[in-house]
RNA sequence: GGCCCGAUGGCGGAGUGGUGACGCAGCGGACUGCAAAUCCGUGCACCCGAGUUCGAUUCUCGGUCGGGCCUCCA
């Protein structure tokens, strides 16, 4: 089964051949750590897992290394520690550990490498001393610049020619630039920032070079697949490449350029409801971090993406819809023989149905379809007692979903997901009392306890052997 | 000003030159002490105009509207 992904530079979706199928190699352009991330900061995030996960199901976990780098030297950060007064590192890491908290908590697996500036500023300044040694940078007036003119295909990615970006530049060039669109590789750092030592005088890197020797010295030029949000097409990429290709690597920098769409945050009005939402961190205190990812990839990935509170809530009921038939299985299986190790070919034509999704330049509605389609026979299975097939059928819903980053959740746990102990206790005490009155047929006092219940945010379930219950609202 | 996207049913959102994906929500029914879930049934969707075609939501051109980038930005 071939991977075919959409290239930006080629403009055309193509057959993915890694350079070396035992090393394939992603980079992604990661956070600036100043702050919590916005959900939108989050779609690559999630967008790019799942191509990891997709690339390791092809070519082994161990073949593919994930690069995505962390910026820790930025006006930005430096502002913030001032604001606080406290270390720039303080900053930095108290949001780097935030965003990887709650990249976990949305599913996302941790990259292979996850660089930062600070680690890897000898690789920059030595490449920007190959670019000078190139002559394709330039130092003027204690800062290096990169000479747009020593790359032809300056402009090619972003599909800019270089003519009409000087007609429409709307800043000012700075006169020390031999051409307006040549743009900084290390600058002087002012008073009080931090700066390192240079061939060039004291001073720090300039945004995309950064990123340049980061893959370089993580991954290796060229890569396999560069990722990132469709902003950061122009001028990010279209630098590093330019950056990487006159270092002295070679005519390819990346063999595919992947870009996702932005994510909207619409209307104004959706944060009060819920207070202000637009930050991941808060939004995974109101929704399981799985419901973020599943409508974060509800639309083709480069589409642009609507974010509201009605597309989570039905992320949401999707998921619980399959989480369900998963709990249902379960169950129906607890009471059944051991059923292990039979095929079943209609819910295997689905899971290769998911795959082949997937496969098609990740193409996740196509895949969520595919994975009803399974579930819906796993519910029939259930249905018609059929053991077998629902233990296969079971399993193979939750590799599907797993190919995904999904359903990796016990399906107790993700309807009960917000009751502590205490409550748990609480709840399991009233239905007890309540089976006690059905037993009774005091349906009075049954349907007091499920009103009880549902004060607590509880939905009590009654079915042939027993009652089950859920957490009606995680908020 | 330049460059580039998008427009699909109440909502989200794939896809295709010719049998109306999929999910959420709704409606009718079955089941249920009630409810939930589940099952059965139910929706005259493809921005406008012209063109190509036997046939266009799907291709071409024009228009309208919406969005992005050109400056830090996922």
């Amino acid at each position: 089964m071939t991977l075919s992904l959409y290239d930006t530079m080629s403009r055309a979706k193509r057959p993915f051949t890694p350079k070396d199928p035992s090393r394939v190699t992603l980079y992604v352009c990661g956070p600036t750590v100043y702050n919590f991330a916005h959900i939108g900061n989050f779609r690559p995030v999630v967008v790019f897992d799942l191509l990891f996960r997709v690339l390791r199901d092809l070519y082994g976990e161990a073949a593919v290394k994930y690069a995505a780098n962390v910026t820790d030297v930025d006006d930005k950060i430096n502002r913030k520690a001032a604001e606080e007064g406290v270390p720039i590192a303080t900053i930095t890491n108290r949001y780097l550990d935030a965003y990887n908290a709650d990249a976990r908590a949305l599913g996302a697996l941790p990259p292979t490498f996850q660089p930062r500036v600070t680690e890897t500023m000898d690789a920059i300044v030595k490449m920007i001393g190959d670019l000078v040694g190139q002559n394709a940078a330039y130092a003027a007036e204690g800062h290096v610049l990169f000479d747009t003119q020593a790359f032809p295909d300056y402009g090619k990615l972003s599909g800019r020619p270089m003519d009409e970006m000087i007609a429409g530049a709307r800043v000012d060039v700075a006169p020390y630039k031999r051409h307006p669109a040549d743009f900084v590789l290390w600058k002087p750092s002012k008073e009080n920032e931090p700066e390192w030592p240079s061939p060039w005088g004291p001073g720090r890197p300039g945004w995309h070079i950064e990123c340049t020797a980061m893959i370089e010295e993580a991954l290796g030029l060229p890569i396999d697949i560069h990722g990132g949000g469709i902003d950061l097409v122009f001028p990010h990429h279209e630098n590093e490449l330019a950056q990487g290709v006159c270092a002295g690597h070679g005519h390819e920098y990346a063999h595919v350029w992947m870009h996702n769409g932005f994510l909207n945050m619409g209307e104004e009005k959706m944060s009060k409801s819920v207070g202000n939402v637009a930050l991941a961190h808060d939004l995974l205190k109101l929704y399981p971090g799985e419901a973020i990812r599943w409508a974060l990839l509800s639309g083709h990935y480069r589409q642009p993406l609507e974010w509201n509170d009605t597309l989570i809530e039905q992320a949401k009921s999707a998921l619980d819809r399959l989480y369900r038939v998963l709990d249902d299985a379960d169950r129906f299986l607890a009471g059944e023989a051991p059923a292990g190790g039979y095929d079943s070919p209609a819910a295997e034509a689905d899971y290769a149905a998911v795959q082949a999704a997937l496969h098609d330049d990740l193409n996740t509605p196509t895949a969520f379809a595919a994975l009803f389609q399974l579930a819906d026979k796993v519910r029939a299975a259930v249905m018609a007692k059929d053991a077998r097939t629902v233990s296969s059928g079971r399993d193979l819903l939750k590799e599907a979903g797993g190919l995904m980053g999904f359903l990796g959740a016990d399906p107790q746990a993700w309807f009960q997901s917000g009751a502590d102990d205490d409550l748990k206790g609480k709840v399991e005490a009233l239905i007890a009392e309540r089976q006690t009155a059905r037993a009774t047929k005091n349906w009075p006092e049954a349907d007091r306890i499920r009103a009880e219940l549902a004060a607590l945010n509880v939905e009590v379930m009654d079915g042939p052997n027993g009652a089950t219950w859920r957490i009606k609202e995680q908020a």
